[in-house]
DNA sequence: GTCTATACTACGATAGAC
DNA sequence: GTCTATCGTAGTATAGAC
């Protein structure tokens, strides 16, 4: 019922051991897929201790997720939001830190997508995405330059262009040598054609 | 062993009333979580006589999975391999196209790069997208006209502001009422920028 | 072909010793 | 805090009657 106290903690804790076994193995199978046996395998501890710390596989996967979720998200607002930036150099940012976090995390973006849409209302409450993009500063500099366009159409396609090829990794570039070198390459393609974009009328 | 002969088959046959259910609970809850249960009960027969025509929950999912990743991929190949057709005849037409399938069946996408993602090994053999587009008459015209730019980042563009809408809709446009509307509006725009794209220097 | 009943296994979770 | 052993259940699949 109450929370455990650290233990000895040598290297990492237990409880890390665990988060991090089940980081890798529910981001693998996914949460229905994944046995709570081979979290604890691969935490080199046994199923009761993963119980004595989590109570339940859905706890310890609520958390991770949390952390995945948060992790795909962080690097839009700060920017999106951000008085003090241009919008070109909010374009710039955003496709910079985008593409560099996904080259760390290839898979984040596909395992929250999948998570989501087989328990949507699960993570409903916490995520309102499109709430939060609406009246932020990147919209209303997009109204401003081109009231003719919804800004939701840059927004896409910006995020479209720049986490799409990570999303169809399995299927378009599972064997692709070159891919992470092709991202980098696409970080100043992306950048100038979206501002292109804004430009045509 | 052998297959199951057609039954007296009124208004759908068994196998059909299955295939239709199957279709609509693996699609919502994916493979991991749906119980063949399920599925009986959705097709308002019994478990054991799905397993009759079935022999396994696997071997129906890869019915499904097989039907759904053709629906997936049709779109693009006659049209892309369609020597008959200029470069900005065939983005038109993959995008106007794309776009209608995915207005009908919205969760397409995510449903079968959720599954690959899980399971990438057991779909590998039979998807050789990136060799089937390599050598296409789409990716010779986009040499042609652009050598400077390798032909996968048009194509990764133009896929990407296509199906990315789809593939997020989870998350940023779970509760977008005007959403088709936007799609539709979406075709003109992709088109032009694609072209404009393509032409930029 | 279709049903009921059941075998069998796998999984999540807990009890209880240390 | 960590383990072994086990309970309870849910899930796939099959046997066998009709």
């Amino acid at each position: 019922m109450s929370k455990p106290v650290q233990p000895k903690s040598k290297d990492t804790s237990t409880e890390e051991k665990i988060i991090e076994a089940a980081r890798k193995v529910f981001m693998q199978k996914g949460y229905a897929a994944t046995r709570t046996r081979d979290i604890a395998e691969e935490a080199g501890i046994n199923l009761a201790l993963l119980n004595y710390y989590f109570r339940s596989k859905e706890k310890l996967f609520e958390q991770i997720m949390l952390e995945k979720f948060r992790q795909l998200f962080s690097v839009i607002f700060p920017i999106v939001n951000d008085d003090a930036l241009t919008l070109d150099e909010k374009i710039e940012i955003l496709v910079e830190n985008y593409i560099s976090l996904l080259i760390e995390n290839p898979e984040l973006p596909l395992f929250v997508l999948s998570e989501i849409r087989v328990n949507p209302e699960r993570f409903k409450v916490r995520l309102q995405i499109p709430d939060l993009l609406r009246n932020s500063s990147l919209v209303r500099q997009m109204r401003e330059k081109r009231p003719d366009v919804e800004p939701v159409h840059f927004i896409t396609s910006l995020l479209g262009m720049t986490l799409f090829p990570f999303v169809a990794k399995p299927v378009l570039f599972s064997e692709y040598p070159g891919f992470n070198a092709l991202m980098q390459e696409r970080k100043a393609l992306i950048t100038g054609w979206i501002k292109a974009m804004m430009e045509m009328k």
